[in-house]
RNA sequence: GUGGCUGUAGCUCAGUUGGUUAGAGCAUCGGAUUGUGGUUCCGAGGGUCGCCGGUUCAAGUCCGGUUAGCCACCCCA
């Protein structure tokens, strides 16, 4: 037999069902913040990711020249193929654009917890709009998302950062520009390594500065409040221009911190600034999700990138977004016992003896016409008992029996297989009957 | 890319210092059960013991390689 390809996952109807659930939930819960859905193709041009990300992540992209003799890529992430729409039609578009997308996407990387080389993104962005509003509704909508799994701020929370913050910071330290990719990554790495290997990892870029900047950075990453960072800002030594620019983004943190109390997220939302997050995108605030009773990947991340749109080619378009997976969060769900069940209908399954097939038959094509879910035995003479024993394999909710004494009157006995309770309906009610039934799903 | 652990039925696993025809539970299928299911009982099917090679009279068992899975590292969209 084969079997699938390393990190490639099968999904049988159990797991389907809990997969599409969870896909459900995604779409409810950012349609309701008022994003509406889009797609992009799975294979792009390998240019496109190597223009954002450079040559050295092709190795861990499936890719290959096609018979065109192009070299393509399947899609690693979903936001350079956002750019890449958003930026072509970006001039006409009415501003904010608010998208989403649920896709599947590939890397070819060595499959463990939590990581698969096939997996499903939620990819939540706002494009064109510059002020914190959108930071501020983007994080809300990660919440909301959260929130419609039953997940509470017991079961989560979102670390807040801003990369502007350490810009300020590496130009009171003076870092060259061309290195300071390399301190954010030692910053990344800060809760991993210890002091001597990361400083002297750093130094091989920054030299003697390496100690000051390690200290100064442990600093700033230990303080979780807004007065502590509007404090740890006042003590940088900076030119006054700076200064100014300094000012004006504690008071834009000042307006995000307030729009997310107000919005319902201060207990879910804590200052980190430790959090930088990996990718080379993103320009002003970033934040990650985390589970709270339990060391695990992130479970969500993003942050604002406000250059990747002019650097694919297109307008200049602010952006923030953010992605989440579905292996770490139904990993996560799992955990927390909240893994999603699609609603629960009622599912029927016919019971009928041969001389009354031909009327059962017309209300199967008539029931399953109006959308209800309903099956039959495929075994010719089987009598009751074995059909109701089929409904039950079959995890049907009701039986619905053709005898012919319920038909003589014009009905069908409509039994609930759960209580074992029954009860005659006209068979022209029948629809109708089973509509009105509630069951109580999770 | 590096390392650790693990591969026996669809699933979870037994399998003795190497020794007849490799077992159990669950699941599946059939029957008891021809107008009322779930329970119970009986029966059946289902295996290249991951794969290749080696040692041996004899390998599921020991050795080497390989492959896959899990986990950690590396890296992170």
């Amino acid at each position: 037999m084969f079997e699938s390809l390393p990190g490639f996952r099968d999904f049988y109807p159990e797991d389907y069902e809990v997969r599409q659930a969870l896909f459900q939930r995604w779409k409810n819960a950012v349609e309701s913040a008022g994003f509406v859905g889009y797609d992009g193709p799975v294979l792009e041009s390998l240019d496109l990711y190597i223009e954002k990300s450079g040559e050295e992540i092709v190795e861990q992209l499936f890719h290959f020249v096609d018979k065109g003799g192009r070299r393509v890529a399947l899609r690693p992430e979903m936001t350079p193929t956002l750019g890449r729409m958003a930026g072509s039609k970006a001039n006409g578009m009415r501003k904010p654009v608010k998208w989403y997308n649920i896709g599947d996407h590939f890397r070819f990387e060595r499959p463990q917890k939590g990581r698969t080389r096939c997996f499903t993104q939620l990819n939540v962005d706002i494009l064109g709009e510059a002020g914190v509003a959108a930071d501020a509704e983007s994080i809300h909508t990660l919440i909301l998302v959260f929130r419609a799994f039953g997940l509470t701020g017991e079961d989560f929370y979102i670390r807040l950062s801003d990369r502007e913050l350490w810009s300020f910071a590496m130009d009171a330290w003076g870092v060259a520009v061309d290195q300071r990719g390399h301190v954010l990554s030692a910053i990344d790495k800060m809760e991993r390594m210890d002091r001597d290997a990361l400083v002297s990892w750093l130094s091989e870029h920054v030299g003697e500065l390496a100690g000051v900047i390690y200290d100064d950075a442990k600093v700033l990453a230990g303080i979780h409040d807004l007065d502590g960072l509007i404090a740890w800002g006042h003590a940088l030594d900076l030119s006054p221009e700076q200064r100014n620019a300094l000012d004006a983004r504690m008071a834009e943190w000042r307006t995000l911190i307030g729009a997310l109390k107000d919005l319902g997220c201060s207990d879910y939302v804590v200052i980190d600034p430790g959090i930088v997050r990996g990718l080379a995108y993103y320009t002003g605030f970033v934040f990650e999700a985390f589970e709270k009773r339990r060391k695990s990947r992130a479970l969500a991340g993003g942050g604002r990138y406000d250059n990747l749109v002019g650097k694919l080619g297109g307008p200049d378009l602010h952006a923030v977004g953010w992605a989440m997976g579905d292996v770490t969060m139904l990993d996560c769900l799992e955990f927390c016992g909240k893994t999603p069940h699609e609603a629960v209908r009622p599912k029927l399954f016919m019971v009928f003896g041969d001389s009354e097939r031909p009327v059962c038959f017309a209300d199967v094509d008539a029931l399953r016409g109006s959308g209800c879910r309903v099956l039959y035995s495929y075994r010719a003479n089987a009598g009751f008992g074995k059909q109701l024993k089929e409904a039950s394999q079959c995890g049907c909710s009701h039986a619905l029996i053709y005898g012919s004494d319920e038909l003589a009157d014009g009905e069908v006995t409509v039994k609930d297989l759960g209580s074992g309770s029954a009860r005659r309906v006209k068979r022209g009610e029948l629809a109708a009957f089973i509509a009105a039934l509630d069951l109580k799903g999770s």
